[in-house]
DNA sequence: TGAGATATGTCAATAAGGCTGACTTAAAAA
DNA sequence: TTTTTAAGTCAGCCTTATTGACATATCTCA
């Protein structure tokens, strides 16, 4: 429990990159809160539309492996996609235990316009910059990722399915 | 509850950038996690010691401005908080209704600890960016927040005290 | 073929961190 | 003096997460 002595070496914090990307995050995922709330659904079901509507076909494991939380706690969400009509599920031709999720025609409509909101305000914040200042804001992104996850977060955001 | 259809003019979703900034934010609050669990306290209770630390003699209203909860949600928080003795509390000079919060000294070193791990990671992500980049990215992350929070933003995170 | 491993689904209990609504107290302002 | 404001508190509820235990179907390997 005992804290170090502040490291010499840390140097000032920069505290305001912390706090902008604080308020950045938050106002960005606060697009889309309006939407689902009109559908009765949180931020939960939104990061499961997007990702299975980004990658057809994934399975429960994977979903699981992006989200990182239990399957309990995804099941009571992805059962009301489910149900709702969002989202569905299909029994593996290879692999029968396995599922396969894929959004409906309705569930894409949805994830896409909460894709466009988040668009829209990352592209009123890139201005009219060059797109060599674009490849260094995602680069910037891309490293404040755990090393050791990056390669996996790459094959994901810009490779398609895996 | 009708969704418009796909607006033409929204063009192809960044895809890359929602799922990078995702990722990245996920892993930028992951640091102080591991410290904040061996004090029992968890990410709310982080925010408020680190605002309170960066503006000694924040009133209980501006606190709950800038965090966008209830009064009844921060003051469980902000009680354990003061009950384990990282904020103390008094009451205002000139306007004896109001509470002034700072940080201890336990306070503000633990604030000082989570702001020195992000920071680090910061860095490690800005690698040898020249100082233009760096302007480049705080500009962007600026531009993320709501157009009529901006300045409201920019006064807390460069300006000390309103 | 049979044993064990794997993928999914489900029940129950718990916790953190939000919310609304209603009400109190003390102090300032009109 | 009346009204408004700042803070604090009680009670109940919701969402999203957790752990642990267990069931079922299916695949894999010896």
């Amino acid at each position: 429990m005992q804290r170090p002595d502040a490291d010499p070496a840390a140097g000032t914090p920069a505290y305001d990159l912390i706090e902008l990307f604080f308020f950045a995050y938050r106002d960005f995922v606060s697009d889309p809160d309006r939407i689902l709330a009109e559908y009765g659904f949180g931020r939960a079901h939104h990061r499961v539309l997007h990702f299975v509507d980004r990658q057809p076909g994934l399975t429960i494991a994977e979903l699981l492996d992006i989200l990182r939380i239990t399957k309990q706690s995804l099941n009571r969400v992805l059962k009301e996609l489910i149900e709702k009509g969002f989202i569905t599920s299909s029994t593996g031709t290879a692999d029968r235990r396995q599922r396969h999720l894929q959004t409906t025609a309705a569930g894409h409509d949805l994830a896409l316009s909460f894709s466009q909101l988040q668009t829209q305000r990352i592209m009123r914040a890139m201005g009219d910059l060059d797109p060599g200042a674009k490849r260094l804001i995602s680069g910037y992104l891309l490293r404040m990722i755990d090393a050791d996850d990056r390669a996996h977060v790459e094959r994901l955001v810009f490779g398609g399915k895996n």
